[in-house]
DNA sequence: TAGACAGGAA
DNA sequence: TGAAATCCTGTCTA
């Protein structure tokens, strides 16, 4: 293929790729350009991506070539690429794997030779290899590295502990490393996935969640089994965890954003291996068991008496030999626990995340102390596989009342954003949008408690916020199950509560600071599939619908375009209704 | 000994 | 740019 002003790609020489949406063969681009590229705009005609040097690191350990990057962009391209850009790449590329981490002994007994974690393994050292000159001398000149690293021959040695801080120094300084040393065993457990859930379903693994664990587990061999997966809400992240799992059989630390995350993981290894309920300890506020499946929440291992103190629950990590941990939603690993994180480089490990994306950045730290990606799939496709549900998403937009324009030019920022967001029309849009769909569940979701307590009196719906009672909150949620309420109105508890029940439709009246994350865990709700038929069953065609309300020429546009480049960058079109006044 | 609730943290 | 929710610990009550 050759340039062609039907095209629907535009490469430019500062790294960055507009998309066509319209153009023929869009769909098909963006699914070629994912791998090695980031959507940073996606308004209604021309997306935008950028390539970083991470996103390149990422593709390039995911086995993809310069010469994929190139053939692809050239294939799509509608003018001349830019002289020197490919071969750009080509350079940012070849950086990962420049610097390699190995064991000191040639040929690395120690893969599978050492059955656990070495306690005292601040004597044992670990290896630097850089064969060029040139680079040996740069990463020797960096000043944060100087008391880590020692000279030999070959590059550098490095003490254990110092495995994970030394790789996060260099990728700050644009060397990601190849991590090839040993990984420890751990101390054995019999994990075994069930042919037949506890409950009775037929189970086995769907083809994706196989692929990626067996892109995290690698050959087996040195310098694999660490690394991301970034899959969907809905599309079974803990069938990921569990069937690496029965591989490394292995003990295993998860660990998670929140205590329903803890409760949710537990019922489903119960369901679908055969552990049995005294392998697995929940180390809570409630519980502080071990066992050799042990599920913890980050906010307990971050927990220090006083600023200056020591993290006490950090022992958690040491107390027992384990050969897995499981940082469940990664996105949200906590800053300090990437520092206990770069100690425990030895231990084979699995980052879940719907999405990489980082609100402070630190997508770095990630990729040098968890991994790289190592599996990624658009949403679309499980849509069309039936996975998951099939969603429209639909942005309604209106005007701000006559009365609130004048309050709302004069209003600060932060002002500007409440009023927009609590326009009082919506209340009636919402009213409108419950009767025309009947035979749907629905999840009313905001941002503010008087909008939504206002709602929830029109619709006469009942209301969850954070001050319900968890009693009242299962109340409710199991009249919703029953299908004795249609609709329920939320607040931010469904931004994380994995406990709220399936719908098929939800209404955002409004949402927070253009959030990428939120707007997915917010559609992550509807997109459960609904029929289900056993494990092997689709979504038998049902839709579901999600709707978001935005007031016109208001800072709200801007904050929700933001929202959504999570769902453009998996392959969604918003659709845009104006709602106009009806007068009577 | 369980639960309810206040207070602090990020 | 800010509001709201969550989690932890510790104390009080029955």
């Amino acid at each position: 293929m050759a340039v062609d002003p039907a095209n629907p790609l535009i490469v430019q020489s500062d790294r960055t790729l507009l998309l066509d949406v319209h153009a023929l063969g869009a769909e098909d681009a963006r699914t070629a350009i994912l791998p090695f590229a980031e959507l940073e705009k996606s308004p209604e005609h021309i997306h935008t991506y950028s390539i970083t040097p991470l996103s390149l690191w990422n593709a390039a350990s995911a086995g993809f070539t310069p010469e994929y990057i190139a053939g692809t962009l050239s294939g799509y391209t509608r003018f001349p690429i830019p002289s020197g850009i490919i071969e750009g790449f080509a350079d940012t590329m070849a950086r990962y794997g420049k610097i390699r981490l190995t064991s000191l002994k040639a040929g690395g007994s120690a893969q599978d030779g050492s059955a656990v974690l070495p306690l005292d393994a601040d004597s044992q050292e670990l290896l630097l290899v850089i064969e060029d000159p040139a680079i040996r001398a740069e990463v020797g000149e960096i000043k944060t590295l100087i008391k880590l690293l020692a000279k030999t021959p070959d590059g550098f040695s490095l003490r254990l502990i110092d495995r994970g801080t030394v790789k996060r120094e260099l990728i700050r300084n644009g060397w990601p490393v190849k991590d090839e040393a040993p990984l420890v065993k751990g101390e054995d457990l019999d994990v075994v996935l069930r042919k037949e859930s506890a409950s009775g379903r037929p189970f086995a693994p769907r083809d994706y969640q196989v692929e990626a664990a067996r892109a995290v587990f690698g050959s087996g061999g040195p310098g694999t089994g660490y690394g991301v997966v970034v899959l969907p809400c809905g599309s079974g992240k803990t069938v990921v965890g569990m069937t690496l799992m029965s591989w490394l059989k292995t003990n295993t630390l998860i660990l998670t954003t929140n205590v329903a995350a803890v409760h949710q993981w537990i019922e489903e290894l119960l369901d679908k291996t055969e552990l049995t309920p005294e392998q697995i300890a929940e180390y809570s506020g409630d519980s502080k068991s071990g066992a050799p499946v042990t599920i913890a929440t980050y906010q307990i291992i971050t927990w220090r008496p006083d600023r200056n103190a020591d993290f006490p629950h950090f022992r958690l990590f040491r107390e027992r030999h384990w050969g897995l941990i499981i940082y469940d939603e990664v996105h949200l690993l906590p800053a300090p626990v990437f520092r206990v994180t770069a100690e425990l480089q030895a231990v084979r490990r699995l980052g879940l995340t719907a999405t990489l994306i980082r609100e402070d950045g630190a997508e770095d730290a990630v990729f040098s102390l968890v991994g790289p990606k190592r599996y990624d799939i658009p949403w679309k496709d499980l849509e069309n596989k039936g996975w998951i549900a099939e969603a429209s998403c639909t942005e309604i937009r209106l005007d701000l009342p006559e009365a609130l324009r004048v309050p709302y030019a004069v209003a600060g920022k932060r002002e500007k954003y409440r009023i927009a967001s609590e326009n009082p029309q919506k209340e009636e849009i919402v009213k409108q949008l419950v009767e025309n769909h009947r035979e749907d569940q629905i999840l009313v979701i905001g941002q503010y408690l008087s909008q939504l307590e206002s709602i929830a009196r029109l619709i006469k719906a009942p209301l969850i916020t954070g001050k319900t009672p968890n009693a009242e909150r299962e109340r409710i949620y199991n009249t919703f199950k029953r299908g004795e309420v249609r609709i329920i109105v939320v607040s931010k508890v469904a931004n994380f509560a994995i406990d709220l029940p399936d719908a098929s439709m939800a209404v955002q009246v409004s949402g927070s600071f253009g959030s990428r994350q939120e707007e997915a865990q917010r559609l992550g709700r509807i997109l459960r599939p609904k029929g289900r038929p056993g494990e092997t069953g689709s979504t038998g065609g049902r839709n579901s619908w999600f709707f978001t309300l935005v007031s016109r020429y208001t800072v709200e546009e801007e904050f929700a375009a933001n929202r959504q480049k999570f769902l453009a960058e998996q392959g969604y079109k918003y659709s845009i209704q104006h709602w106009v006044e009806k007068r009577t």
